[in-house]
RNA sequence: GCGUCGGUGGUAGAGUGGUCAAUUACAACAGACUGUAAAUCUGUCGCCUUAGGGCUACGAAGGUUCGAAUCCUUCCCGACGCA
């Protein structure tokens, strides 16, 4: 993998770039569509291409639970066994640690209300009692099937071998992402884990990585805590990683101080993924801080739920008013949801619960969000990223 | 015409003397969703309300009872059986 900076946003972190990898390059700063389990949800391959996809992302737990990094190995690999012939990044299951354990059956995900008090409370977090299927142990973390109940004991080598056997262009090292209702002492604790994860994992990619072809990225955690942040960076910068992730679940109003954080530490010739994050908003001052990389399954769950972006916020389908709607979802959206059908249509295509619903759908809302850190990219190019930014949110957040 | 069974909220379908404005499912209406346990989840769902309650309701009309969706009578409607 080769990282190239084409230019830089003035006076802050932001910068278009192109990453290189044998199959193919990423024009960065760009957004990663997931495919969890070897597939973007609802789309083939081909449509996630032909709507602007350059990358994707996939899911180590999931493809190692089913059908197993073996058989995917014995299939020629994700590239072949999905027929995705463009660059592939895969997750190492650190999430999992995270949402499958203590996040388990709680409200709790990549984004916390930080107004939800009950959260940030320390003493209310002795929960261990509380039924998950991810519990942390001595060298990794120990998984409990959701499929079939089955035990796994995934470590740091473990996930790097799974990793390699999926043969994706850029893998992630092991980590634990952690709750934002942690406290201090267990933030410290659990960083210093994901620190000697981080160490044990490159040492295991190098053993792996005969020919050279697959890219490692170590993952930055710390929590809210400025401290264990710039630790976390620094620690990092120090290995040899190709590039990094930046994780962690947020408040929403933390995230941009915690990516600020870390991004004027870490190497700026190295490309930076913010793992998981990829509301419009978000996109915009991730950018500007200086990520290269967003993955999230928001477009994609968002679309099998109903609710589309346009320019003027999201829309929910469903709602009764666009029964009787002739117009396209968004007026001179170019996708081909919009280019060829109506919001009556795809309103009664959900109601009707007929799965093209969720296709086109999916292909309406990965276009606009592709398109839209596309536009970024060329903003930045043009000399007009803030007025871009400032023009697209006073009609996105408006309502 | 006789007999049998049945008529419950938008629909299906529970309930069979008080805890029933009525289980449940679907539909409807709205909300949520950020490294996918997710084609998922949550809330509302007779009318009014100063949110305490008030009012009208289980085919219709009478009746029994302190009290009826639930029991009785007649009528109307439907299905099936016999003529």
């Amino acid at each position: 993998m080769h990282f190239k900076i084409e230019k830089k946003l003035e006076n802050c972190l932001g910068r278009v770039g192109v990453i290189t990898t044998a199959h193919g390059v990423i024009q960065t700063p760009a957004f990663v569509p997931v495919g969890t389990k070897a597939s973007v949800k609802a789309l083939t391959p081909e449509q996630a291409r032909d709507l602007g996809a350059e990358v994707i992302l996939a899911n180590t737990y999931h493809l190692y639970l089913q059908p197993g990094d073996e058989l995917v190995a014995k299939a020629g690999g994700l590239h072949k066994f999905m027929n995705w012939n463009s660059p592939i990044i895969t997750d190492s299951g650190g999430f999992q640690v995270f949402s499958l354990g203590a996040a388990y059956g709680k409200q709790v995900s990549k984004i916390t209300k930080i107004t939800d008090s009950s959260l940030l409370i320390p003493e209310r977090f002795d929960d261990s009692g509380a039924p998950r299927l991810a519990k942390i142990g001595q060298d990794g973390v120990s998984f409990k099937s959701h499929l079939d109940g089955s035990i796994h004991y995934i470590t740091p080598e473990k996930s790097i071998q799974i990793q390699h056997n999926l043969g994706a262009d850029i893998i992630f090292a092991f980590d634990e992402c952690t709750s934002p209702a942690e406290d201090f002492r267990y933030q410290t604790e659990a960083l210093e884990r994901t620190h000697n994860w981080a160490k044990r994992s490159l040492e295991e990619h190098d053993k792996l990585n005969k020919k050279n072809n697959i890219a490692l990225f170590g993952i930055v955690q710390g929590g809210r805590d400025e401290t264990l942040r710039k630790k976390s960076a620094n620690f990092l910068k120090s290995l040899d990683f190709d590039g990094f992730g930046i994780g962690g679940s947020f408040a929403k109003e933390d995230m941009q101080t915690a990516v600020r954080w870390v991004n004027e530490i870490l190497p700026e010739e190295k490309p930076r993924h913010l793992l998981g994050i990829g509301e419009p908003e978000d996109l915009f001052m991730g950018i500007e801080n200086g990520v290269d990389l967003f993955d999230c399954v928001a477009p994609t769950r968002n679309a099998r739920n109903g609710s589309l972006y346009t320019k003027n916020g999201k829309i929910n389908i469903m709602n009764a008013k666009y029964k009787n709607d002739f117009n396209a979802v968004e007026e001179n959206c170019k996708c081909y949801l919009c280019a060829n059908y109506s919001r009556a249509y795809l309103a009664h295509l959900f109601h009707g619960k007929e799965i093209l619903a969720a296709t086109l759908a999916s292909i309406h809302n990965l276009y606009f969000i592709i398109n839209l850190v596309k536009k970024i990219r060329q903003s930045i190019l043009d000399d007009n990223f803030f007025e871009f930014k400032k023009e697209f949110l006073k009609g996105y957040l408006k309502s």
